[in-house]
RNA sequence: GGCCCUGUCGUCUAGCCCGGUCAGGACAUAGGCUUUUCAUGCCUGUAACACGAGUUCAAAUCUCGUCGGGGUCACCA
């Protein structure tokens, strides 16, 4: 038995959207869960420039991702080149063999001459069928047309009756009407080679066993096989996945709508949670490169791949009435073409957010701690090379912090402890509320510093038995003294648990910010 | 408009093939508990078979029709 081959191919197109990765995706897959290969191919044509600068965000988000492929770009393969602007001279001997065949003939219509019969048709409304009036079967046909000045296209000379029945793993048994279909050009006037061809040929070529592709694609299905079939090519099996569609809607999402992605509030908040995030690392967040619809966003504000993945597998995918959560390994262990579902599913950054936090809380202090190292340096709070009082000062904020950190670009939330006591940023509002307009919180601030400055184990623990004294000899209650607390350490009144704050900063800082904030009243 | 695909809580979905469940789970949402804030965690609630016929003792499930949503109709990929 052959073995299973998938492939996913995109266009150079600069950016990787994040319905593309998920076909990427349950292309990978199905090919690992059957022991197969999954092939990357780059479907670039003959005019496009830059095709390495356009490549490298789509190469870059589907290894973020996991999505390794096993053969093209990079790695290579037993059927290089795996760019179809390189592949030009299979397609050429692919049309002199269809034209051989009788499956295709050149056609010297001019385009205004195809434009009038569609018309024309469309005003009797009738499906438009090409009367092949130009059509060229012999040479004397085609002298004669070239005397009157014209150029030929390469149609496909698709039957007029009979019907394609197409068994799609996804959709079931679809029937098409071969009346319905039309000679679509396989090749221009200048030579070059139209997608439809190309894509057969090369799917052809690397023995592809398994096309799996966005519905959009299905009704492009019938061309296709008519190639296959008139070449005598080996006929892959199909399965048409639906797409990933907008939030609250099922029109396909698209990177360039994200005006209309803002209404919806669940998707302007992930953004707005990422600009926050990229503001404070310098990056330039307001261009449509920094959008959710693209995979890079996610990367870049600190997402784990394998909660995006996992959101991204269910997605149109399902394995039973309540496993939600998976990893990579346990996807590919489990996937199936029988399980995905119809139609198309709407994105939903909630879920999406739900599944980050879910994959999060697996993660050790460690690996946290990897994660949010690289936006704590690009946001200037601490340098470029680690002592280990910083790394065990980042740890313990990370474990502080526990679910908190949602994001790895959480981490920024918690600057507090990394600025020097006289920048700490107050929030105004908490400054009002619990110092300016409290002095009762103050003066017992004052008395409370004073019982801290001859304490001398400080850790959190210890700082709680000494406030729980406190406030039993005062006779006051927590609330009265401990928001006035917070917002003189961290600026902030909310956060991480009290006695972690003040055990991190240790007695030093505590009592200098205390200090800092009853100068300030 | 033609052709094709598709329709279960707001969202992702299970159930449909092989009729019989209070139509299940998750996210979101509302309320509660825990609590020094925020977050987590736990408990509870609200919420769906697009519509109409038919078959049947019984229909989300089978049949027909209607309506809605989407894709595609290029010398784009």
């Amino acid at each position: 038995m052959t073995s299973i081959r998938t492939r996913f191919a995109p266009s150079p197109t600069g950016y990787l959207h994040i319905g593309g990765v998920r076909t990427a995706l349950f292309c990978r897959l199905f090919a690992k869960k059957n022991h197969g290969q999954f092939i990357l191919r780059i479907d670039d044509t003959d005019q496009q420039r830059n095709v390495e600068e356009a490549l490298q965000p789509i190469l870059n988000g589907l290894r973020w991702l996991g999505v390794d492929w096993d053969e093209g770009p990079i790695v290579g393969g037993p059927f290089v080149p795996y760019y179809q602007s390189q592949r030009s001279g299979k397609y050429q001997q692919a049309v002199n063999e269809l034209l051989r065949r009788g499956f295709a003939y050149r056609d010297y219509s001019r385009p205004e001459e195809i434009q009038a019969e569609r018309d024309a048709a469309t005003a009797e409304k009738r499906t438009f069928v090409y009367s092949r009036r130009w059509m060229a079967e012999t040479e004397e046909d085609a002298k004669r047309f070239e005397q009157e000045g014209r150029a030929y296209v390469v149609r496909l000379k698709t039957p007029r009756e009979g019907r394609l029945v197409l068994n799609d793993h996804i959709r079931g048994q679809v029937v098409f009407d071969w009346a319905n279909e039309q000679d679509h050009v396989v090749q221009r006037a200048d030579g070059s080679c139209l997608y439809h061809l190309a894509n057969v040929v090369d799917d052809q070529e690397l023995q592809i066993t398994h096309v799996i592709r966005a519905e959009e694609h299905l009704s492009n299905t019938p061309r296709q096989i008519f190639i296959i079939q008139s070449l005598g090519y080996n006929m892959p099996e199909y399965a048409h996945l639906p797409f990933v569609a907008e939030p609250g809607s099922k029109t396909k999402l698209s990177k360039r709508k994200l005006e209309k992605y803002l209404k919806n509030r669940d998707f302007a908040n992930l953004l707005e949670r990422g600009r926050r995030i990229a503001e404070r690392i310098g990056l330039e967040a307001k261009t449509d490169e920094f959008n959710p619809v693209i995979t890079d966003f996610y990367e870049k504000i600190g997402f784990l791949p394998e909660a995006v993945v996992n959101y991204l597998a269910l997605l149109g995918w399902s394995l039973d009435d309540k496993s939600e959560f998976f990893t990579p390994k346990e996807l590919t262990e489990l996937f199936s073409l029988e399980r995905v579902t119809k139609a198309a599913a709407s994105f939903d950054p909630q879920k999406l957010l739900s599944f980050q936090e879910k994959h999060m809380q697996t993660k050790t202090t460690d690996e946290k701690y990897a994660l949010c190292l690289p936006f704590l340096q690009k946001a200037k709070y601490i340098g470029g090379t680690i002592d280990a009082a910083t790394e065990t000062l980042v740890k313990k904020v990370i474990e502080a912090a526990g679910d908190r950190i949602k994001l790895a670009g959480d981490i920024l939330d918690f600057d507090e402890f990394f600025v020097p006591d006289d920048q700490l940023n107050y929030d105004k509002a908490a400054y009002e509320k619990r110092i300016a307009n409290d002095p009762t919180a103050v003066a017992l601030l004052d008395e409370f510093c004073d019982k801290l400055a001859v304490h001398d184990s400080f850790d959190a623990e210890s700082l709680d038995k000494l406030l729980r004294d406190f406030l039993e000899e005062k006779q006051i209650k927590i609330g009265q003294i401990i928001h006035a607390l917070r917002v003189a350490v961290a600026g902030k009144s909310v956060g991480v648990g009290m006695f972690d704050i003040l055990a991190i900063l240790g007695k030093e800082k505590t009592i200098r910010r205390i200090k800092n904030i009853l100068l300030l009243y």
